[in-house]
RNA sequence: GGUCCCAUCGUCUAGCGGUCUAGGACACCGCCCUCUCACGGCGAAAACAGGGGUUCGAGUCCCCUUGGGACUACCA
């Protein structure tokens, strides 16, 4: 078995084709199969070659590997071009020299008709020769019908009437979509196609021209669409859709591939799944055929979990960059280790990670939030930072029981309750009412931060 | 317009004729835990688009309607 990703490199990879091209990878992998890669950069226009390289970099962030080198739609011109020939040889394709202008008045004058708009194969049956301007059309069998069993949508049949005389081969000498696709996939040696949705439409075309050079059909399946909160395709307008946007915002790739696994797929009521999991389950019987929409929250959810599920010492690495863009300096020995252990389960996304866990580097806490300020550093609160800082200063390396034991005795010292205790201490070790617990916090700054920062908020 | 595809909670889905008074997950709500925020635990609410068949029996099979989507290029 050898499947493929064909992904064109007029932008960067997105939700929709990294989604391809796991279920390609799954199917390959699940088959001990390969998994190749090829670039369909005929659209000079559009393609850019700083796309392919962010597209093979996304596919490596995600941890598709793929088998063999890229294989470029620009450098096989050749190829196609023989392969074309073959077919005017044989007479199943021929020369047209009809202008564009006469194409699109015929076809205008069909539609005013309220016919189906084609072309009117006037050089079908002319035997012309290569001429400028001129197109190779494919002899498209005037009856009969086509049809194939389509892995995931079923038996799928559809008359050849419906189909044109296609344009194989362009006037600029470039071949079109359809036909170079047949060309690579045929000698590429790809015995399953899986692509998106909106390819069902081409599969008879391209069905065509395997018949025409008596070529076995390789097995053909059709992956519903990805769509928006709006059920529209999935698109730049609604937000974040590229695979390396995803990463920018933090999140993980193992949550990506998780959530876009389960986006048309399952296995019973299973929600997680590893990499090695989706190879040693993955299946095209269990594709849906309806197309599925993206839910962000989804994926934020199974971000948190692998955000839970990482080694600490490895998540400080991916929380890292985060910290350094705020223009941190890193931390000596294991304190980035210690400060993302403190967060990683209130986090959920590497993004949030930082944002939480930077009050550790801080040189100054401080508070905008004035209200709250004057409502917690009270005369009470400053008694409580002032006691604080003593009954800490003869207990540095204190653990939840001591720190509680701390809390309770100055509770009722005071005579206030456990909560008015901890709040002062809270904003002034943190700038924030929201935290991981004290003690912890204690223990990674360490008695010298603490007490500077208990002095500071009681001024 | 024509051709093709699709249709279970708000969303992703399980379901492959009887085990469905329809299961799981996310989100939402409530309770518990608790030094805050979270995590976690427990619970609630929430769906078979509509109409005809077939069958002893239909979410599951067939047809129609409705609603979505794709394609209809010398774009990929």
């Amino acid at each position: 078995m050898i499947t493929r990703f064909a992904p064109s490199p007029t932008g960067k990879l997105h939700l929709g084709g990294a989604r391809t091209a796991l279920f390609n990878f799954l199917l390959a992998r699940h088959n001990g199969g390969q998994f190749v890669l090829r670039i369909e950069d005929t659209d000079t226009a559009r393609s850019k070659s700083e796309n392919v390289t962010s597209i093979l970099g996304a596919l490596q962030w995600l941890g598709l590997e793929w088998d063999g080198q890229p294989v470029f739609q620009t450098a096989r011109t050749e190829l196609y071009q023989q392969y074309a020939d073959k077919l005017v040889d044989q007479g199943l394709a021929y020369w047209c020299h009809c202008s564009q202008e006469k194409i699109d008045a015929t076809r205008a004058q069909l539609l005013a008709e309220g016919q189906k708009p084609r072309y009117d194969r006037t050089c079908r049956e002319l035997n012309l020769g290569p001429a400028p301007g001129a197109t190779i059309r494919f002899k498209t069998p005037l009856e009969g019908s086509i049809g194939w069993t389509d892995l995931v949508k079923g038996p799928i049949v559809i008359d050849s009437q419906e189909l044109d005389d296609l344009v194989i081969f362009k006037s600029d000498g470039q071949p079109t979509y359809n036909f170079a696709v047949v060309v690579d996939d045929m000698t590429m040696g790809i015995t399953d196609i899986i692509r998106g949705d909106d390819h069902v439409n081409n599969t008879p075309r391209q069905i065509l021209f395997y018949q025409a050079f008596g070529h076995p059909l390789p097995a053909f399946g059709h992956l519903p669409m990805i769509l928006g909160a709006d059920k529209a395709p999935l698109s730049k307008r609604h937000g974040a859709t590229s695979v390396m946007a995803f990463k920018a915002l933090g999140y993980l790739p193992e949550a990506i591939i998780n959530c876009l696994a389960r986006l048309g797929w399952s296995h019973g009521d299973q929600e997680i799944f590893s990499l090695d999991e989706l190879i040693k389950y993955f299946d095209l019987a269990h594709v849906g055929k309806s197309g599925a929409v993206f839910n962000q929250d989804k994926l934020l959810s199974l971000n948190a979990h692998y955000i839970k599920q990482t080694d600490p010492a490895a998540l400080a690495e991916i929380m890292w960059p985060y910290l350094e863009d705020k223009g941190y300096t890193r931390p000596a020995g294991d304190m980035l280790t210690k400060m993302a252990k403190s967060v990683q389960i209130r986090g959920k996304t590497a993004v949030e990670l930082a944002d939480l866990s930077e009050f550790y580097l801080k040189t100054r806490i401080r508070s905008t939030d004035y209200a709250l300020v004057r409502k917690t550093l009270t005369s009470q609160g400053m008694e409580v930072l002032k006691e604080a800082s003593e009954a800490l200063l003869h207990q540095p390396d204190i653990d939840h029981e001591g720190f509680e034991a701390i809390l309770k005795k100055l509770s009722e010292k005071l005579e206030i309750s456990i909560g008015a205790v901890a709040r002062p201490i809270r904003l002034a070790l943190t700038g924030s009412m929201a935290s991981p617990p004290l003690f912890e916090i204690i223990k990674i700054l360490g008695p010298e931060t603490v007490q500077s920062r208990l002095l500071a908020a009681g001024h």
